[in-house]
DNA sequence: ATTCTAAACGGACTACGGTCCGCTTAATAT
DNA sequence: ATATTAAGCGGACCGTAGTCCGTTTAGAAT
């Protein structure tokens, strides 16, 4: 009997992988980055992916589950970062400043995010209401509005307040005003500002 | 050389249905229904719906452009009706109450259009940013939300402001909060009231 | 080294939305 | 009635996400 070597990055009491998985894996995002920079997230399908990383689609299913998956997973670094930034970060967007410029501060971050991964974040939502609203990170910033809203003394069902204005930052909606309408993100920094500063006044 | 006949709903201009074409759009309409009110939205496949209606497939898709644009069809009724209601109807919706009021009321009449008709609208929206956001019905929404903003005194980019409350408003959202989590359509009101009432607080 | 087995693999297969194109037919002109 | 023609039709076909299941293989036990 032996003791089950810490992987970091794995499920706490996951079998450790298998070297050939391992492999597998390696290749597979190698081989996803790649073609995502070559392509564009839209154009990249999975038998494609299968093929450049000369797997069975099989094996890219099991790996990923899904194309969403695939997305969530190429998507999972710069996420844990942002969301490292408003847990522990300095402040207005970490812990530290009054609730209401922690606000303005994340939806300006958010804004920021969107504009650099919005369409890998719109591809890791698709096709499935669920994963688009209860997916682990979304479920996070959602409380978290909700927490900054609870402070700055917004007790009036601050869940679904925090709802609407997560809305107001989805990504699929900020990509379309960024993108097919050419707004600045400057321009939705100040709109989303004034939105949550009226919203907190007097509260 | 005779005159074009009128043929109320179809765009102005075009030449009158065949009349083989009209018999078919109205099996196809039928067979529908009646697959939606069967086994769901989400279960109806164009096959099916081909099937049923008995013609091919191809008529299905030259009638209707997509599955989107016959969910699209299958609402156009309801829609009408609210878009009538909340341009000519009467106050607090129609015109002749303050901005705030209508807004609540706009809110409150959406909420309960997303409960009765919001996989349909749902199903009308999926798969095409460009449809779900810049559809007509979608663009008269948000006008009417700028209008009213506007009219209340928010002049700092109402636009991009009434992009944001729509969101809130959005039929998959509001669906899923519905639906998924519980929660009912007065509270869903309530926090949209909330919402519209501190916005155009002293605006 | 051999055996064993569960994990991993691969690629044929399905379901579905959407397209294409040769055939049919309703409506009009003669 | 007949001819003409463009709108309409149907269903084979395609691309893509996702599933299934028989085969392979890494790694542990002996």
């Amino acid at each position: 009997m032996s003791l089950i070597p810490i992987r970091p990055g794995l499920p706490f009491g996951t079998q450790p992988e298998r070297s050939d998985a391992a492999r597998n894996r390696e290749r597979l995002l190698q081989a996803a980055r790649d073609l995502v920079a070559e392509h564009g997230v839209d154009a990249v399908t999975m038998d494609m992916l299968a093929c450049r990383a000369d797997v069975g689609k099989g094996t890219v299913f099991r790996r990923f589950g899904s194309r969403a998956g695939l997305m969530m997973t190429l998507l999972s670094d710069a996420e844990a970062e942002f969301q490292r930034e408003f847990i522990f970060g300095p402040p207005p967007l970490g812990p530290g400043a009054p609730p209401l410029e922690r606000l303005i501060a994340f939806g300006e971050a958010r804004i920021k995010y969107v504009d650099e991964y919005g369409e890998l974040a719109r591809a890791a939502a698709e096709h499935s209401p669920q994963n688009r609203h209860d997916a682990p990170p979304v479920v996070l910033w959602h409380r978290h509005i909700e927490m900054l809203l609870r402070e700055a003394g917004l007790d009036r069902d601050p869940w679904l307040l925090a709802l609407s204005l997560g809305a107001t930052l989805d990504p699929e909606r900020t990509l379309h005003a960024l993108r097919s309408h050419g707004v600045t993100p400057e321009r939705l920094a100040a709109s989303w500002r004034e939105l949550v500063t009226r919203l907190l006044k007097d509260a």
